[in-house]
RNA sequence: GGUCCUGUGGCCGAGCGGCUAGGCAGAGCUCUGCAAAAGCUUCUACAGCGGUUCGAAUCCGCUCGGGACCUCCA
């Protein structure tokens, strides 16, 4: 099997991932902002960090999962002078700022169990951090790398590149073009150099979320927080930070600043950016109208959508696709992929029940057992380069093909030998459920309602009362189910 | 305008110098009361034009199309 591979978004290729400690892995996801419902697109990058959280645990990694919770700081707008998110957000619907907090915190959190995404190690709030960043914000300023002007502190772009510094090099942005491009904002005034940006802001009077700090009442930038709360908990260099491809400029690049400025030490190891959910080929988010939230897919009512999708069925489309491409959202597509999440979540549920029967003299079937043996690797190698989900389930279907097979009694256990039989049986299941995630959905199912009905299915068929019979199949399909009539057995499936 | 990504069969989507990805849809076969399911077989590809190479979907150039970022964004 081959090292995990990972694309670097710094370096811009592929490198070996080798944790700073052997065996550990310190991993920084920047969560939502919640001002408002979190949609598919954000979702997509949850995944694609979930999905690299079950693999590196899977492997045999000890993670520390650290994904954020912005509650204060992200500023509307373009400006710096734009409101507070949280604080507009309050204001418009007449609540506490920690109301909206705690309530788009909670649809977050329901969400990603919906979703099947398993809980960080720690989440932490920016506004539970505040001592940290005013101190960060003190630090900087004594480092000669941040100024006070107006009650704002700015970080010093021009002290941090004569420092012998790189500003720009996460996102390939040249200085000198930035300054050329630079807009007219209010705020620039403060500032000694266009590009700097606000790592404490002042806040107006009637602004509902400040705080007492050395430069007068404010609250923190957006992204200082990021740097506080992963330097607090996972050092002040950790392996993995991940996050949206949209976040790479300016958000990222302001953290390894402010990070390096710091400490002195490149904070980050390994950068990962996934790419955007589209939809027509654009990218989906709220100002262009094209977003659709979890709860309009799962009941369909969103205009584009002609049908509801399950989550599963979401987090399986999504999976179909690398999560450095961006993936463009359809319902042909997605129709596409719930038939293929409900065949390979037959064999899920099929599998666990095989059982291996010895027989003498039975010749191996070599072809057989090494396309199974050969699966199994491909998936982890697919799984290693950079976490080619599509790739690694091209393999899972591969093996669903044997798993059918044995389960319709068209390939003996024992034709593929008891070890590569126990091997298909676990690594099915572990694929299916441990690293990608997927689960079986709660669909209207009582188990001896149903072994009831199939009995009296069988005893209809045997006496060719066919017109119960299709009666029988009739209700099943009703609900989604489909009788499987096989020589050996009688059973039920999700209908595909 | 600057920086970067991208264009694969009816649809989605991997691959990124030689080896049929895969899923969905279509066609045929086996099984079946008829079906369904499952297995088997099968049809459609690499935007266009040049170049490099023994060999290119994959590298290079140009043309055309799509997209992202450039202080809201996952």
């Amino acid at each position: 099997m081959q090292n995990l591979k990972i694309y670097n978004s710094l370096s811009r290729q592929k490198e070996v991932f080798e944790p700073l400690i052997p065996g550990h892995v310190g991993m920084y996801v920047c969560g939502p902002t919640v001002y408002n419902f979190v949609h598919l697109g954000n979702i997509r990058t949850f995944l694609t960090f979930d999905v690299l959280y079950r693999y590196l645990q899977n492997i045999g990694y000890k993670v520390r999962y650290v994904r954020n919770i912005t509650d204060v700081g992200h500023l509307v707008g373009d400006g710096d002078e734009g409101e507070d998110k949280i604080g507009k957000m309050a204001k418009l619907e007449q609540l506490e700022p920690m109301e909206i907090v705690q309530r788009y915190t909670n649809d977050f959190h329901q969400v990603l169990e919906l979703f099947n995404f398993l809980s960080p190690s720690i989440e932490p709030s920016a506004t539970g951090h505040m001592v940290e960043q005013i101190e960060a914000v003190k630090d900087l300023i004594e480092k000669g790398l941040a100024y006070e002007s107006n009650g704002s502190v700015y970080f010093d772009i021009n002290k941090y590149n004569e420092a012998g510094n790189n500003y720009g090099k996460l996102s390939g942005r040249i200085l000198e073009d930035l300054l050329n491009e630079t807009r007219e904002l209010d705020g620039q005034a403060e500032k000694r150099n266009p590009l700097d940006f606000a790592i404490w802001k002042k806040a107006a009077p009637e602004h509902i979320m400040q705080w007492p700090s050395p430069w007068g009442m404010g609250f923190p930038g957006w992204h200082l927080e990021c740097t506080c709360m992963s330097a607090k908990y996972l050092g002040k260099q950790f392996d993995i930070h991940g996050g949206g491809m949209d976040l790479k400029f300016p958000h990222h690049e302001c953290e390894i600043a402010q990070g390096k400025g710091l400490t002195g030490v490149e904070p980050v190891k390994y950068w990962m950016h996934s790419n955007m959910l589209t939809v027509n080929g654009q990218k989906m988010s709220k100002s262009l109208g094209n977003s659709f939230l979890p709860a309009e897919l799962i009941t369909g009512t969103h205009p584009l959508l002609e049908q509801a999708y399950s989550p599963m069925t979401v987090r399986f489309f999504m999976l179909q696709s690398q999560y450095r491409s961006t993936l463009d959202f359809s319902n042909d597509a997605l129709k596409a992929a719930q038939k293929g999440y409900r065949r390979l979540l037959n064999g899920f549920r099929n599998v666990k029940n095989l059982e291996f029967e010895a027989i003498e003299n039975l010749e191996i079937d070599t072809k057989k057992k090494e396309e199974i043996e050969k699966a199994i690797l491909a998936f982890y190698d697919s799984m290693n380069d950079d976490l080619n989900t599509a790739m690694a389930i091209a393999q899972m279907f591969t093996l669903l093909k044997y798993v059918n097979m044995i389960y319709m009694n068209q390939l003996l256990p024992a034709a593929i030998g008891q070890e590569t039989f126990d091997d298909l049986k676990s690594k099915f299941v572990i694929f299916f459920a441990d690293i990608l995630g997927l689960k079986e959905e709660e669909m209207t199912k009582n188990d001896s309602m149903l072994q009831g009905m199939l009995s009296l299915y069988r005893e209809y068929k045997a006496n060719q009362q066919y017109d119960k019979v299709d009666q029988i199949r009739a209700y099943f399909k009703a609900n989604s189910m489909t009788i499987k009539d096989m020589k050996h057995k009688i059973d039920w499936a999700w209908e595909e």
